[in-house]
RNA sequence: GUGAAUGUAGCUCAACUGGUAGAGCCCUGGACUGUGGAUCCAGUUGUUGUGGGUUCGAGCCCCAUCAUUCACCCCA
């Protein structure tokens, strides 16, 4: 019988990185609410929609990389490629600005977008992402790139670099776009194919054009700062004021541009140096027009979104820290099994994390076991002990010959001994 | 979607210029009849990704196909 495999670009997470990935999520959980954000939890699934108004027909994450099919009443549903549009639409669809001006969320979880696999890069990738809808001052943003770099330091990533630009409203981008374009046009020729196409469709988007060619002549093109209002001009000022008083190092990059559209004003990167091609960590900026464009009411907002396949690239090679003590019980014998029974069941009712070899083998084959399990203390259950009421405890990290290795204890001593002695959970 | 590299035991990898497949780890048992880690001994595991072709003979050469990886594109 031939074996199913596994969908291209999806990976298994066995328990061996479970508990690795069970951290992260921990550590990325608790910085948020320390921030005051709280978790909001949205179907996977959407109406296609929903991602062709919010990140733009023209992009490739719509025009290429979607997850879609229809459903049996012929509707069209997509796995979501990101969080924000659903966050967004969650928001609106529940009137939450009528019950709060300001709110700050964060979501984690699966993100399905259907590209070639490469390093850092899956078809299904996970995401942590922060949304904080209501405010438009220079605040949120400062507010929100903090929460990303202490979300990165939280889990010891270090080798990042933070970097910013801002792509001006509704009021000052078409002009802006109108003299970047009028510039490229007299550099049409040294332009890649792409870009040529860019020009028409999305000409902010030559400016981060990895292309030799296209940066040459992106390099002399009117910067994106130089094109802003008064009021983008202010509010990105203000932006890199509030990150010079919190310390956060970052670099203006005025050639950097987001994929999704929706993004305006200030727009930021987290890059590092150890993801090879994909060195995006994380990435975010404000969308202050995306809740109206989805139907909602005029609420300006700004989100960032971390690629945790990526991080955990990252920190493959930290160090965890230890989980609880394991306990493992060796029997010898049917009555030694069966009276061990209600002795682990009592020990993991307190807390204790107890297991044995179920295949109850030789005493050997199961301290064996004992000793790949990790495991700290050995309870050993013979006749002997039967007899005398009693359970050698065996201390497998105690050197050999030390007084500690190996005691006998009677039952109802037991729990109370090994719970001073043993991390629980 | 494009390009390149790589597919040998559960894992990591050997096998000279084509001559009929091997090691380490892991697992199981034993040396040590109720006691792990070190050592030693024994045992199990393969349609060499798949399908064709060349050849007396293919793990090795050729073609196709599938998969993986890296890069491009794009993105977290």
């Amino acid at each position: 019988m031939e074996p199913i495999r596994i969908i291209r670009g999806m990976r298994d997470i066995l328990p061996e990185q479970s508990a690795a990935w069970r951290w992260m999520e921990s550590q990325l959980s608790s910085v948020c609410a320390r921030f005051g954000y709280a978790e909001i939890r949205t179907p996977i699934l959407e109406q296609s929609e929903l991602f062709a108004r919010s990140i733009g027909t023209e992009t490739d994450i719509v025009a290429k990389e979607m997850y879609s099919f229809s459903d049996r009443d012929g509707s069209q549903l997509t796995l979501r490629p990101e969080g924000t549009a659903s966050a967004v639409r969650a928001y609106i669809e529940n009137h939450v600005e009528r019950s709060e001006p300001v709110s700050r969320w964060y979501y984690m979880g699966p993100m399905f977008r259907h590209e070639r696999p490469q390093k850092g890069r899956y078809r299904q990738f996970h995401q942590v992402g922060a949304e904080l809808l209501g405010a438009e001052g220079p605040a949120a943003d400062v507010e929100l790139i903090d929460l990303m770099v202490e979300l990165a330091a939280s889990l010891g990533l270090s080798g990042c670099s933070l970097e910013l630009n801002s792509l001006g409203c509704p009021a000052c981008r078409p002009a802006y776009r109108e003299s970047l374009v009028a510039y490229l046009r007299t550099r049409e020729d040294s332009l890649c194919e792409d870009c040529q196409r860019r020009l028409a469709t999305n000409p902010l988007r030559v400016l981060d054009c990895k292309q030799e060619g296209c940066a040459r002549v992106a390099d002399g093109a009117p910067h994106t700062l130089d094109g802003l209002c008064a009021a983008c001009r202010d509010h990105f000022d203000a932006v890199r004021a509030g990150l010079e008083a919190l310390s956060i190092a970052h670099r203006v990059n005025h050639r950097m541009v987001r994929g999704l559209d929706y993004y305006t004003r200030t727009t930021f990167e987290l890059l590092s140096g150890e993801l090879g091609a994909q060195n995006a960590v994380a990435a975010g900026g404000r969308y202050d027009g995306l809740v109206e464009a989805l139907g909602g009411p005029e609420v300006p907002a700004v989100g960032f979104a971390a690629g945790l396949d990526r991080i955990m690239l990252m920190l493959s090679g930290s160090r965890l820290p230890a989980g609880p003590d394991l306990v493992f019980v060796a029997t010898r014998g049917q009555a030694a099994w069966e009276a061990s029974l209600g002795m682990v069941q009592g020990l993991r009712r307190r807390g204790l994390c107890v297991t044995s070899d179920v295949r109850l083998g030789s005493l050997k084959s199961q301290m064996k076991r004992a000793d790949k399990a990790g495991a700290r203390f050995v309870l050993l259950i013979g006749d002997e002990e039967l007899e005398a009421g009693t359970v050698t405890v065996k201390d497998m990290t105690a050197a050999t010959d030390s007084a500690a290795k190996q005691r006998s204890v009677p039952l109802d001593e037991l729990a109370e001994l090994l719970a001073g002695e043993v991390r629980s959970r």
